[in-house]
DNA sequence: TTTT
DNA sequence: TTTT
């Protein structure tokens, strides 16, 4: 713990609009990615090339709840954080692993676009939030998730990462039978 | 390539010996594994728990001369860099992800251990190096490791700033003729 | 230079156009300040307070040219570098010390007002990247302005930040008898 | 407060033991310098050329209790945190400003010198700790200097986050008891 | 999957 | 001196 240091810090564009879930002991949990872009020169070519990186993010509770009220598809992000690689089990039986970044401060850096976003702090509960407008399209949870998983397993192919299984589970522990998912 | 930002520090104990190795074309690529730890209070016990969080770091050129000259297992260092995540394919077929750490900047932050470094600038080629005592088990390279890596050039098309032979399996333990690495 | 690091990351608004100047061996210098704002609550009357904090940037050669450009007052911009604490001589002959940032990325993170920026690479020199409507308002450099120092110290009183003197000179060698000069 | 980073990050050493104080409210407050260094290549000469960078820190509460306890002269330190410019009064009545790297995590890098620690948590308050031979060599505060520091509250009307005795002149060798310090 |  |  001394002597040490796990530090990220991005800044890009958000991928999908991110999902918000709950845990079953009521943690709020948003998951989405982030694009970062790089430009360099080809050593072999000398050409100029536009590379593009995808990060995965996790924010909990507080964070969680600000993603899903003002976050969304398409805005320009900082997210700062630590990296944390998480196991998970491919159907497969084999083990995976998933690095993501594990955010404690997110902000826009740029306009939230009209109509999109919440008065989350000042009208009160969740449902409330979605109805009015808010970036989360999936307030469901993992809870009522769970039988998902298994049973519709097929919706996860060539759809990496925007379904709801696309992270392998949030909470391994609660999870099982996942299909492989990149990324 | 315009407000983007993709930055890792990580201070941390180096896990093993990095091994360094040389692509087809001559370049110098050195990788390893520093782990980080973490204090925080468990939400449900309140008690203190320690966690550690490995990361990959691979290092190119220079920079990998370097580490193969002076970082070895156990040594605490300084790594700054950006997150890649790369593509590979398991021995079942299927696709897996890895994410790396691309090191431009790596320091050492305790002493070099007597007798186990080496005079490289001093003293002139590889070769030379390695006698003298450099961190570095490996000099081979993959060129060794052909038969394994380059039946598949095509594995890696689309993947810049990356030999084909660079980097190898995500996770070692999956893998033949390679040491244990901590995941 | 080993075990050393010495780091800055801003994200803030420019304060006013840069200063873009060129010592006298030709090379560009842009001067301007960032304001970062931060959040918290007060430890007595537990309400919120906003605080602005400003910092002083300095870029050169290339990330000069680039700030001339197409950064302009009121943009949000992200400031990578590394701190510089420098001397120099108040009027009354005693020594003053200033903190920059020596900025070595500096991006635009919201879109450059129309109008407003340089088609510089693509068009030429400097002179007619002015007549263009970059953001730099002074291209004299501190050659031409040697002179300018000492004679017009009362330039500077009263306002602080944007006039020619208001860095302590770039080059203090270069220099003498300068106002005193807040940041 | 949205939009907004102001981050720095240093490592480097100590460059003499820190300076813990009480304000009258019974905030403790660290005060030390942390030297960085930078190699580089001279363009005119062509030569090698290693320069100092020395920073201001200032700790506060837990953090300046555990630099009193943990940090000395030497070591080799992280530190984190955000720079604040601090505005006050030199002898002559002019205004200064100072820069200091107000930090919010601290960690020695290197093996604390052999008897120069303190059980600080184990064996309790902070008269007990100075006995014990912590860092910190001034426990008195800033109390005894009030003479000099509370005559004149108003010089730091509008500094949120700072007592009005917390930091002293910045420049200690203008100021009368007080140890050199590298800058 | 984003965006310029 | 910026901006929300």
């Amino acid at each position: 713990m001394a002597g040490s240091m796990n530090k990220v810090i991005l800044i890009g564009r958000v991928g999908q609009d991110p999902k918000v879930s709950y845990t079953s002991s009521g943690q709020a949990v948003a998951n989405f990615s982030v694009a970062t872009d790089e430009g360099y020169r080809d050593r072999q070519t000398g050409q100029k090339v536009e590379r593009t990186e995808w990060h995965r993010i996790v924010a909990w509770r507080q964070q969680a709840e600000f993603v899903g009220n003002y976050i969304g598809k398409g805005r320009l992000v900082l997210v700062e954080g630590k990296l944390q690689t998480r196991k998970w089990q491919g159907q497969d039986g084999q083990d995976r692993y998933t690095t993501e970044i594990v955010a404690d401060n997110i902000q826009g850096l740029d306009r939230v676009p009209d109509g999109q976003y919440n008065q989350a702090g000042q009208q009160g509960g969740y449902q409330q939030q979605q109805q009015q407008g808010g970036y989360q399209q999936q307030g469901g949870g993992y809870q009522q998730q769970q039988g998902g998983y298994q049973q519709s397993p097929q919706q996860n192919q060539g759809q990496p990462q925007q379904q709801e299984e696309d992270l392998g589970p949030a909470f391994p522990s609660e999870a099982s039978g996942m299909d492989d998912v990149p990324f």
